[in-house]
DNA sequence: GTAATAGTGTCTCTGAGACATTATATA
DNA sequence: TATATAATGTCTCAGAGACACTATTAC
């Protein structure tokens, strides 16, 4: 540890020379894309939290959460102080995406934007914190994203900076982890059918998948539970299921 | 575009009037690790540029080539800088892997690291700049890392930083992406030989592939050509093959 | 010739996909 | 009873894995 360097400097006082402040330095922040699902009627979709801008620039666009790293947190911990901010929750599944650094993406000033995707169960969401919050549904149609809600529904010009290409590569992402990860559990409640779990399926997936056979190859993560769910509308009622302890799959590769 | 915020400024207005300097802000490095592989006699392997460091914090160990993201440079273009002033090529395949954002990574400052894979098939190399520049090969096995060299064996304690997670992230992604998509053929020379290509897979894959099955399952993506591999050593030589120009595979998901 | 590596052909058995059937609720 | 959804059982065919065999070089 007594090693020095070209100058003759040790570790110790290298370190108590060394100026940060040389050099100008981009400002860093962690956007969270906050997915949930909801069974709607028919149709199940993906949601994901987003926050209407007040102030310039893209006032009034709709923007995925986010704040500034702060110097004496990691960027996993700005990425869930944002999330426990806005959803009230800790303990969600939060996993790092990519990292957005291109020049002229905020007109305010260098921003480098680390972009993270949280899923967590729609009963634990509290009701999102603030008039300039609200859920949208998200899903893609040939090659652009659709994001509407009970109030309004938006067109790729009302999304704010590069947001549209981050919730598009998440939902690419999660597409693609699917299957060979737990993910899907994360967006549901503890208890769930056969019926749902399958649609949450089809909805990430984007395309149907054949009930028998889906049960099938779904078997060896789930169990059956003694609980019948109550029969909504006509029909033989589904049947509560819930997570094998040991049916385990990998979350991350890191 | 004349709205006005909540003071009455408009866009142009408030982005005069905004300091970005209030807070202070995290510096930012691209990380590159740059990848190669090469046949050498029996068994092929990974290798990876390395570069021994001549400064604290870290001093002697050995570090990825990094470079800070200058203010007017994208993140991925600093990316290729670093790539192009450590290997002298563009053009080479580049993926952003992963964003290191821990406070105490690196005892100078906050630093924030943007990791980058590169990959390069050796004939392409110019020979590493500077004498503090080396090639590992590098392979896991078990739970730990193994870097080495005709000249040293590094153990973990040899690198730099957080460098042996960055490296071990690196070929756990590898290892997932190979079989979906192109990335083997970002190593290989335009010309290769059935036995080279299985040889690339299995490093990658680690394990052992089966050859018949092995040329059945890449039959679609390349084609033959009528050159025939000088014969090295006992055997039949092997015929050289290319990729085919439309058996292609998707390579990232951005 | 033998040894060694390159390359082809074929068999088998798992497992994904499709469909038929049974079960249980509402009306 | 009819209808709708849940849940189970079975058939088939493509493809992964394993193996036997042929081809071409050095020695």
């Amino acid at each position: 540890m007594e090693e020095r360097n070209g100058r003759g400097l040790t570790e110790r006082e290298f370190l108590e020379r060394y100026d940060p402040g040389k050099y100008e330095r981009p400002s860093v922040t962690a956007d969270i894309l906050i997915f949930t699902a909801k069974e709607c009627g028919e149709d199940s979709h993906l949601q994901i939290l987003l926050i209407q801008r007040k102030e310039h620039p893209c006032m009034n666009r709709w923007a995925v959460p986010g704040g500034f790293v702060g110097m004496k947190e990691s960027v996993d911990e700005a990425a869930e102080r944002v999330l426990e901010e806005k959803t009230g929750q800790s303990g969600v599944y939060l996993e790092q995406l990519y990292t957005w650094g291109d020049v002229g993406r905020d007109p305010r000033a260098r921003i480098i934007s680390v972009s993270y995707m949280a899923l967590t169960p729609w009963e634990k969401i509290r009701p999102a914190a603030g008039m300039d919050a609200a859920w949208y549904f998200v899903s893609r149609s040939g090659g652009t994203l659709r994001l509407w809600n009970e109030d309004r529904e938006l067109s790729g010009q009302d999304l704010a900076f590069d947001h549209a290409r981050m919730i598009w590569l998440a939902l690419e992402r999660m597409k693609n982890k699917v299957l060979y990860t737990d993910i899907v559990f994360r967006l549901l409640p503890d208890k769930f059918t056969f019926p749902e779990l399958q649609r949450f399926y089809e909805v990430i997936l984007e395309e149907k998948l054949h009930g028998p056979n889906f049960r099938r190859d779904m078997a060896a993560l789930v169990e059956m539970t003694d609980e019948k769910c109550k029969s909504q509308g006509v029909g033989k009622p589904a049947r509560y299921y819930r997570r094998k302890p040991d049916g385990v799959r990998p979350e991350t590769e890191l």
